[in-house]
RNA sequence: CGCGGGGUAGAGCAGUUGGCAGCUCGCCAGGCCCAUAACCUGGAGGCCGUCGGUUCGAAUCCGACCCCCGCAA
């Protein structure tokens, strides 16, 4: 088989998130991906090793050659040279301005990872999940200068579990956005599909999370405390403070209780489970994992703190 | 050399004027009971992170290293 007829792609991702796209285009011989551009090797962790993103490490594993730029925007030259047919852009975590969209034949395209037009911007996995919504999804669009503005090409509605998480919704929206995206650039390049522009109006910008967003307000309505703790988690993770400790709330159950006798904050036991009182109704904490430990199981937990009832969480 | 907490039974934790290694849960066996995650009796299970030092004697004091975690980045 001939490369002549293949299209060259240009892929521009960055974390795991990105993997499961690369990969269906690398194994699809509808493409050719001729580069991988992604973002610098950053140091990671407490001992701060210096650490490639996952696309480079995949790329390199496919021979593929790959470019690191600090601004994209300065390496626009050697990008011209590789006469991209496309680019493909999947959490690469660099803004794309218009000198680089009109560089490939075809255009440039963008896995996202929530129906659009709902939610725009950074933290769109989470945000669905804190405003406890039917559905999410993923959504490929062909990318103009505006920020997840451009036309959708194809979208595809996720459920949301009861007990889903950004981690696993995460994860879904990665996997079944690799499928989306091949044949959403198939049908567009085949001229089967034809972009649908979005409804400017029926949109909200999501901002990106930071460490303090992580933070418990006891004094709001449980329902609202356990979406935000299955959107938090992994990242920021929800966490809140026992004695000046920081004590992160991996998991609480989706079964409410609907007891409103003490201060919020206040820690008791109900039928062998830890609770704590919130501003309506109170929450059974299932995992959690204190400053210095592991996470354990609350009932594991329990066993070396015989004295938590009664106590209050800031 | 960024700051700090920790490593003791399968799990969670106590345990320093250095002196027999403990508690709760779980597990195993038996008992009670219409029955039970409840209760009673008995039992197994430890190189106290690793290596070295001090000492008659170290989980405990000293030194080095490994691993886990929080903060910061």
């Amino acid at each position: 088989m001939s490369n002549i007829n293949k299209i060259k792609t240009i892929f521009a991702g960055t974390p795991e998130f990105s993997i499961p796209s690369l990969k269906a285009l690398i194994n699809d011989n509808f493409f050719e991906v001729v580069a991988v551009i992604t973002q610098g090797d950053k140091k990671v962790g407490r001992k701060q090793i210096l650490t490639s993103p996952a696309v480079k490490i995949e790329a390199i594993k496919n021979k593929i050659p790959v470019l690191q730029p600090v601004k994209i925007e300065n390496d626009l030259e050697r990008i011209k040279k590789l006469k991209p047919d496309i680019m493909v852009f999947v959490s690469y975590g660099q803004i794309i301005k218009q000198n680089l969209l009109d560089i490939p034949r075809l255009g440039c395209f963008n896995l996202h990872g929530s129906i659009l037009p709902k939610y725009r911007g950074a933290a769109v996995i989470q945000a669905p999940i804190i405003n406890g919504d039917k559905f999410s999804g993923a959504t490929i669009i062909k990318m103009d200068e505006g920020l997840d503005t451009g036309p959708i090409i194809k979208q595809n509605k996720i459920i949301l579990e009861p007990n889903e998480t950004s981690e696993s919704l995460y994860n879904k929206i990665s996997i079944q956005g690799a499928d989306l995206l091949v044949n959403a650039l198939k049908g567009y390049i085949e001229g089967k599909i034809k972009p649908k522009n979005q409804d400017d109006s029926e949109t909200t910008y999501i901002p990106k999370l930071k460490k303090e967003d992580g933070k418990i307000d006891w004094s709001k309505d449980a329902l609202k405390i356990e979406r935000e703790t299955r959107a938090l988690n992994p990242f920021p993770g929800a966490y809140t403070k026992l004695e000046d400790k920081n004590l992160k709330i991996k998991k609480v159950s989706s079964n409410i209780l609907n007891i409103n006798k003490f201060p919020f904050g206040k820690i008791f036991l109900y039928k062998n489970n830890l609770v704590i009182q919130c501003g309506k109704n109170a929450l059974i904490i299932e995992k959690l994992q204190l400053e210095g430990k592991k996470e354990m199981e609350t009932k594991d937990f329990l066993q070396g703190h015989r004295d938590i009832e009664g106590k209050i969480l800031e």
